[in-house]
DNA sequence: CGCATTTGACCTCT
DNA sequence: AGAGGTCAAATGCG
């Protein structure tokens, strides 16, 4: 199984995990969090996700209001619903099926955006649409626009990434609330912390949630739950090396990889905010790799 | 042969 | 006028 880790905070109070958020991402930026220990790459990658995907949700939740393309899709009163995925969560699909019917360079971007029209637009009239494009920044994670809600009747499948072919994998459609967002920015979290079946450690045990703490907050928590989201499967391959389909050795691949058996990792501050000070807690970082 | 994808042209909007 | 969005013929694949 794929871990999925979703943010909880202790309030479930969502402003409450922007201002989380904001904190870490300048933390981060300060160099007042910094990671050490035998699994650097680990701690790196988590700092720089957490990082990245603050900025990438927090920017979302402050601009959507200036973006053109939300101001021209709000004139045409249609809903609008912007969220990051990992490529594992593309393959996986929405729950949808789509049809490509364009490809389009956009100015300063380095991905073509792809756009996708419900496979029932024609036969049940459903005016959902999609655009699927590639983050500049991670090749690795796409940016994927809802436009209008679907009208349609029909089983659930799985979507197909842009140049992928259907996998029978399914998995439930994502999950949206009265605060777009809001749930961007929860699955953007979720999605970024997905760790492949291939990169899990072995030996841990029960899942623990990761706390992490920072000077300006009480805490907040990434709790690993059973995933609504499926992982992809195994057989696509998916962003995957062409590596032997026996090996379970992963590519260079995000999230991340993970070595060695003495596995040590914690924040400067945890001692005072009580968080892995026990060198047992470690596994509470690994233990979402489950 | 039917369906999905690709791709260049055309349309719409700012 | 330029950029983004859509159309539709061509192409590929099972």
């Amino acid at each position: 199984m794929a871990a999925r880790v979703n943010l909880v905070d202790g309030n479930g109070c969502i402003p409450q995990v922007v201002t989380e958020l904001c904190h870490i991402k300048e933390l981060v930026r300060q160099q007042e969090v910094h990671l050490d220990g035998s699994v650097p790459d680990l701690c790196k990658h988590l700092a720089s996700q957490i990082s990245s995907i603050a900025d990438h949700s927090i920017s979302m939740l402050s601009d959507a209001s200036d973006d053109p393309i939300f101001k021209a899709t709000m004139k045409r009163n249609k809903k609008r619903h912007e969220l990051r995925v990992s490529n594992a969560d593309l393959l996986a699909g929405d729950g949808h099926n789509w049809r490509m019917y364009g490809q389009k360079e956009i100015l300063g971007a380095k991905h073509r955006r792809a756009y996708y029209r419900c496979t029932h637009w024609n036969s049940q009239g459903c005016k959902a649409v999609k655009q699927v494009q590639g983050t500049d920044e991670d090749p690795t994670f796409f940016n994927i626009v809802y436009i209008g809600e679907h009208t349609c009747v029909q089983g659930q499948r799985a979507a197909v990434a842009p140049g992928q072919a259907a996998t029978d994998a399914q998995a439930p459609e994502y999950k949206y609330n009265a605060n777009p967002g809001a749930s961007s920015l929860l699955q953007s979290l979720s999605s970024s912390l997905t760790v492949e079946p291939e990169q899990q450690l072995q030996g841990w045990d029960a899942p623990a949630p990761f706390c992490f703490s920072t000077p300006a907050m009480a805490s907040g928590c990434l709790m690993l739950e059973s995933s609504p989201f499926s992982a992809p499967s195994r057989s696509k391959n998916w962003g995957v090396s062409s590596a032997t389909s026996d090996s379970n050795h992963v590519a260079s691949f995000p999230p991340f990889e993970v070595a060695g058996d003495d596995a040590f990792f914690r924040f400067d501050e945890a001692d005072d905010y009580g968080f892995l000070d026990d060198p047992d807690s470690t596994s509470d970082v690994f233990s979402f790799l489950e």
